[in-house]
RNA sequence: GUGUCCGUAGCUCAGUUGGAUAGAGCAACGGCCUUCUAAGCCGUGGGUCGGGGGUUCGAAUCCCUUCGGGCACACCA
């Protein structure tokens, strides 16, 4: 379906070519003077100097062919040379109703869908999710889920950090505690164990000792070193103990993405490249890419017109072994072998677009993606406190992200139990519902890039730009619908067509924007452009529910129509939290 | 030091890719519930868009400069 905007234009660009100017000038927008009209075009003004003729001329003489249109009901052209425009009301009504039957409220889809792999999560395993985990999990759904309405096929991989210094430091440590094992017995030839000889917990425990240590004691660090290097060329024992910590961690991190409504469809790790990495290194080398540097194998990557130094691609330590640019590289190849991505995307905090540079021009210079593929770093900023700097627990640690959740439930749980025509059950399992939201749109609502300020009063209020704000906006909507049934009435969308009032029009017109909207936010990957429509929205239509009494209205043709806008808002309201990754309970 | 992102109301943020009088929310103040959820709606006050210069009919937006801040800068990921 094409969009509202187009057409509008469409009919100007054939006003201005009537008049004898560049069709081009039509391009109209969205009105920035809503007092003084609906749309606007400025074609005029951009043309007077081509035509060398005052703009409000050209205005006029435009306006004149515009006398009788079926799209605009009022054009009028204003000093400097301004086009002014109304939509006709019966225009408008047409369009929503189209939309109401429309495949995705008429959202266009490619003829050729693209691939697109979604990189996103990135959690450590054996590490249990942080804080700092939330915005990639959060941004990477809502961003994948944007791109497959938009009717791509996408795959969104959780990318595990399951292969680095921290297995080595974890095996270490276990083994100074726990020597026995058979895992460290080299002359073990039998089965090794099928229950891991640690829990979760301990687990969790593990890491930052071994961590820690890892920092004053250089000799713990080398044999941490050396247990990573044996892991990774496959020593059975050390691999056994990588397996138990897998599946212990994996388990667990799809129970805790599972809460955050969030799902891959690839549980990919580092790991799962390292067979590409000994080819891919010869490759590299035979072609002439990669050559010994202080030690180290490298690839150069910078450019003549680089403005800072851009340091070469590391693609082996000088002891020999991967690191993080390395598996990234393995991983592109990885996936153009499984794939052939039009376009692989990153979301991954801000701080590591220097890395992922290196990485992108390495893998294009030495072939590791297609020549087509767009590579995307979607990088996000930091979440900081109410005091400016990063989120932090009371104590000054790294705060769990179930505690974080926890928390935000505990509180919205108060909130809710206010309401007292909602049972114990019912108020639990709404507070898990509205708290989810709470937490991704206050999220999902700043610009990804940005560092943002996680305010918990702020994000659970009910007021404002909040999620809870446009879940309560369905609720009300939902409340209304349901009453209307309860008159023995269908809600059909036959009903749609007539818009009325002033804010009955405001609020057509802001649903009549929807494909407009997602398309330019699915292009930019921008959840927060969805976040801000579904505010415009709600706030258009609670402005028109407070100007409507929509059930005692006595002609039954407008009220089944009202009727047909409140459910055609409900459905594109509720689509749009979808993508954005929650959902609108029955009650609040 | 080099690069990069940012600086908009007391606070948190938008700003349709160069358009008219720079917008929201919170906080403050004032109205609106016998009537579809007042968790709402309406209104008031609040700004040298960090400073300076330039580009042009027109700049928060583009260029230069300056001040202030965040972040990154090869053997951890």
């Amino acid at each position: 379906m094409k969009k509202i905007l187009d057409l509008l234009s469409e009919e100007m660009q054939q006003a201005f070519e009537a008049a004898g100017y560049d069709k081009a000038l039509g391009k109209v927008g969205i009105s920035n003077r809503p007092d003084l009209c609906e749309f606007q075009c400025n074609g005029a003004m951009a043309g007077a100097k081509q035509y060398k003729k005052a703009p409000i001329m050209i205005a006029n003489e435009v306006a004149e062919k515009l006398a009788g249109s079926k799209a605009f009901s009022e054009v009028t052209a204003v000093a400097p040379g301004f086009l002014n425009l109304k939509m006709s009301e019966s225009f408008l009504g047409a369009y929503v109703k189209e939309m109401s039957g429309a495949e995705k409220f008429g959202m266009e889809q490619p003829e050729n869908p693209k691939t697109i792999v979604i990189d996103y999560g990135g959690p450590n395993v054996a590490k249990p999710l942080h804080v700092g985990h939330l915005r990639s999990a959060v941004i990477g759904e809502a961003v994948k889920r944007m791109q497959r309405f938009a009717g791509n096929k996408v795959i969104g991989d959780v990318h595990l950090g399951d292969w680095g210094l921290q297995m080595g430091l974890i095996i270490t440590e276990l083994q100074e505690r726990k020597p026995e094992l058979p895992y460290f017995d080299d002359s073990f030839t039998g089965e090794y164990p099928k229950e891991a000889p640690f829990t979760l917990s301990e687990l969790e425990e593990i890491y930052p000792t071994a961590s820690g240590k890892s920092k004053v004691d250089e000799d713990f660090k080398a044999k941490a070193l050396q247990a990573t290097a044996d892991l990774q060329s496959g020593k059975p024992g050390y691999r056994a103990i990588w397996l138990h910590i897998m599946d212990l961690s994996i388990a667990d991190l799809k129970k805790n993405y599972e809460k955050l409504n969030v799902d891959f469809d690839l549980w990919y790790g580092e790991s799962d490249s390292q067979k590409y990495i000994p080819e891919m290194v010869e490759k590299m080398k035979k072609d002439g890419f990669a050559y010994v540097s202080n030690g180290a194998l490298v690839v150069d990557v910078a450019r003549e017109d680089d403005k800072k130094e851009v340091p070469p691609c590391m693609i082996l330590k000088s002891d020999g072994a991967a690191m993080y640019d390395t598996t990234d590289l393995a991983t592109l190849l990885q996936r153009k072998i499984d794939f052939h991505p039009d376009s692989v995307v990153y979301v991954v905090d801000k701080r590591q677009e220097l890395h992922f540079e290196q990485v992108f021009r390495c893998a294009r210079k030495t072939g590791q993606v297609e020549e087509n593929t767009d590579l995307k770093f979607l990088g996000f900023g930091t979440m900081n406190g109410k005091d400016g700097k990063p989120f932090k627990t009371r104590e000054g640690g790294v705060m769990r992200l179930s505690s974080l959740i926890q928390q935000i439930v505990d509180q919205m749980h108060e909130k809710i139990s206010t309401n007292e025509a909602l049972d114990a059950e019912e108020a639990a399992k709404t507070a898990e519902v509205v708290a989810l939201a709470a937490l991704k749109y206050g999220d999902l609502s700043n610009q990804a890039s940005k560092d943002y300020i996680f305010d918990i009063d702020k994000f659970i209020s009910f007021e404002g730009d909040t999620g809870p704000y446009i879940l309560y906006t369905i609720v009300r909507i939902k409340s209304i619908l349901n009453k209307y049934r309860d008159q023995g009435k269908e809600v059909s969308m036959d009903a749609l067509g007539a818009v009325q009032n002033a804010s009955e029009k405001a609020l057509a017109m802001q649903l009549a924007q929807f494909n407009a909207v997602m398309e330019n936010a699915c292009e930019e990957l921008a959840p927060h452009k969805v976040c801000a429509y579904i505010y415009d929205l709600a706030n258009a239509f609670n402005h028109f529910y407070h100007e409507t009494k929509i059930l005692s209205e006595e002609d039954e043709t407008k009220k089944a129509g009202w009727i047909a806008l409140l459910n055609l808002t409900k459905d594109v309201l509720e689509c749009c939290i979808d993508l954005l990754g929650f959902s609108a309970p029955e009650r609040m």
